[in-house]
DNA sequence: CGTATAATAT
DNA sequence: GATATTATAC
């Protein structure tokens, strides 16, 4: 299953050839840092147009290892578009403006590194450093072709340069095969944490980082994964873009991330590494693992909690080596801890899929299949529809109290206040109250990272527009709510990104979920809307929770006159048993 | 499939 | 120690 990294063939020299794709609008500064460049034997691909250079990647993502872009004060918006859909490249910017908000931005919209022009020698020979970061950071779904012969190499060299290396790969690779429906599990850390400890423990956690890996990445391939993107997008952001490749390759390639932000992370994020040891299910193998695999932060994790284990003691004696979960493992039939993390993306997929279908068709085999995230389980979804259900119903009851409540005056304020919409009318100027009707649900794992990532000193400085964050983290803003329908926003353009200047036909490649906004935007509205007559229907007595109108009092008694029905009971638990 | 409940995390 | 989340049993 793991390839031999060893039959690999190096890349002799390894930064020589490396292709970049050069871009400055500047053909005189393309010109010149293109020379430079190719002093140091790396492979330019120059444009100066933004269009240009935009379709050679995406006539062939491949062909590039990493991007040089520049960013000026006319071509910002222009750029941070080419940052989005370039996203699978690290992408280095460089500018003459140095102003912080250019640079968050930059970096916002996924550049790896910001460099302040004029270029030396020494930034641009460093630029491969990004190239490697990526190709062991980014998840294996996204990770361009065009890195992974640079893992292989990375991984290949630093094989060669640690001598017992090899034999404890080999060693790993024994005992992932024994646990290889397990990638990241407990057993599997515990095994490799057991065998005596190598020169560096740096380089152990490399090796064990980079094993990995590679056993990710055969799953990937081997099934053939799917890759909603929509769904990775944020986690990536989230997660390995922040990390500083200065912190991560400057010093050894090995230490691929030893800042304590990326700790701290590991901490909330702990519990996905603490696993069973011995799941005892072996009817869907590679499902458990590959939830793991379609996640971008799953390798993170693992790192990051190894790296945890390192710098935290205590952590490590309960993660890694604790009795419980060492008994756990004998046992085996304990249940398994969050094999599903449900994050805002998958939450939003699942959601989405949910009104896709519409609530009552909303069956977890229909929605597990709509969603298309590999390793899921019907299981898993089944919960996580449970768990919907009853917050929706939670949502709804509240409501129908309140209406309850002041059912007996019409004219009270709360009465008028009464049609409650699930959503905003499809006016551009209305805005929901947050948290009034529909706490839009976010995840609590979420923000925290969002928090670290940006909490440093300078961030307040600069204040991005919260709506740039929604859109990058959550585009269908409302499609987070629980129990609560993804809302088109129809007229609503946060800011000048929202819309793309750009008459590329591409702006759906980049964010899949402006696609689905647009594209069912109004279907999504008939399915809310028929979702709330149903509800409505089948609930007949609880209050019309959507701003449905409901018929005159005159037409309801004349229809129950029609029907037969003379007295009305007060609470008259069913309109639909009509008869005398 | 849907619900209840156990196991675990926070 | 209450609550939330997820897996699993029914």
């Amino acid at each position: 299953m793991i390839p031999s990294t060893i039959d690999m063939v190096l890349w002799k020299d390894f930064p020589k050839g490396l292709r970049v794709l050069l871009l400055c609008e500047d053909p005189n500064s393309v010109a010149e840092t293109k020379i430079k460049l190719e002093k140091m034997d790396y492979s330019v691909f120059s444009y100066s147009d933004i269009q240009d250079a935009l379709e050679a990647i995406l006539r062939k993502a491949e062909s590039f290892h990493v991007a040089l872009v520049e960013v000026t004060v006319d071509n910002s918006e222009r750029t941070f578009e080419f940052l989005e859909m370039a996203r699978d490249l690290p992408i280095i910017v460089i500018s003459n403006d140095c102003c912080l908000s250019t640079t968050m931005q930059c970096i916002a919209h996924g550049a790896a590194e910001f460099l302040q022009k004029p270029l030396s020698e020494d930034k641009l020979r460093n630029i491969w450093q990004h190239v490697v970061h990526k190709a062991f950071n980014a998840s294996e779904s996204v990770t361009p072709k065009s890195l992974k012969p640079i893992k292989e190499t990375v991984v290949s060299m630093l094989q060669l340069d640690t001598k017992d290396s090899e034999e404890k790969i080999k060693s790993q690779s024994k005992a992932e095969d024994a646990e290889k429906n397990h990638v990241d599990n407990d057993e599997y850390k515990t095994t490799t944490d057991r065998y005596p400890a190598p020169s560096t423990p740096k380089l152990k956690q490399v090796e064990r980082m980079v094993n990995d890996e590679n056993s990710q990445e055969n799953k990937c391939l081997t099934d053939g994964m799917e890759d909603p993107k929509g769904f990775l997008e944020v986690r990536k952001f989230a997660s390995s873009e922040s990390k500083s490749v200065d912190d991560a390759c400057t010093n050894s390639i090995g230490v691929l991330n030893t800042n304590r932000d990326a700790l701290t992370s590991a901490k909330q994020r702990e519990a996905a590494c603490e696993e069973e040891v011995n799941s005892a299910d072996s009817s869907r193998p590679d499902e458990c693992s590959a939830v793991k695999a379609s996640s971008p932060t799953s390798s993170n994790v693992n790192i990051e909690c190894n790296l945890q284990s390192s710098f935290d003691d205590k952590k490590k004696n309960k993660s890694v080596f604790s009795s419980d979960s060492l008994t756990r493992g004998s046992k085996g039939n304990k249940k398994k801890m969050k094999q599903v993390d449900w994050t805002p993306e998958l939450h939003k997929r699942f959601v989405q899929a949910v009104e896709q279908l519409g609530i009552d068709q909303a069956i977890p085999s229909k929605i597990l299949e709509l969603m298309k995230v590999e390793g899921l389980t019907r299981h898993n979804v089944a919960s996580h529809l449970q768990k919907y259900r009853m917050n929706r119903r939670h949502i709804l009851l509240k409501e129908d109290d309140r209406k309850w409540q002041t059912k007996g005056d019409p004219n009270s304020w709360g009465y008028i206040q009464r049609p409650l919409m699930a959503y905003p009318p499809l006016h551009p100027t209305y805005s929901v109250p947050p948290g009034h009707l529909y706490a839009p649900w976010v995840h609590p794992s979420y923000q925290p990272h969002g928090a670290q990532m940006w909490g440093h000193p300078g961030f307040h400085a600069w204040h991005p527009p919260l709506e740039m964050w929604h859109w990058k983290t959550y585009p269908g803003v409302q499609a987070d709510a629980w129990g609560c329908p993804v809302i088109p926003q129809y007229g609503y353009s946060p800011n000048s990104h929202q819309r793309l200047p750009m008459n590329y036909n591409l702006d759906t490649i980049s964010d899949r979920n402006r696609e689905t906004k647009d594209a069912n935007g109004f279907h999504l509205a008939e399915e809310v809307a028929d979702e709330v007559v149903k509800e409505a229907m089948s609930k007949p007595w609880l209050p019309l929770p959507l701003g449905l109108k409901p018929p005159s009092t005159d037409a309801v008694l004349a229809e129950l006159h029609r029907q037969g029905i003379r007295t009305v009971p007060p609470c008259a638990r069913s309109a639909r048993a009509p008869h005398r």
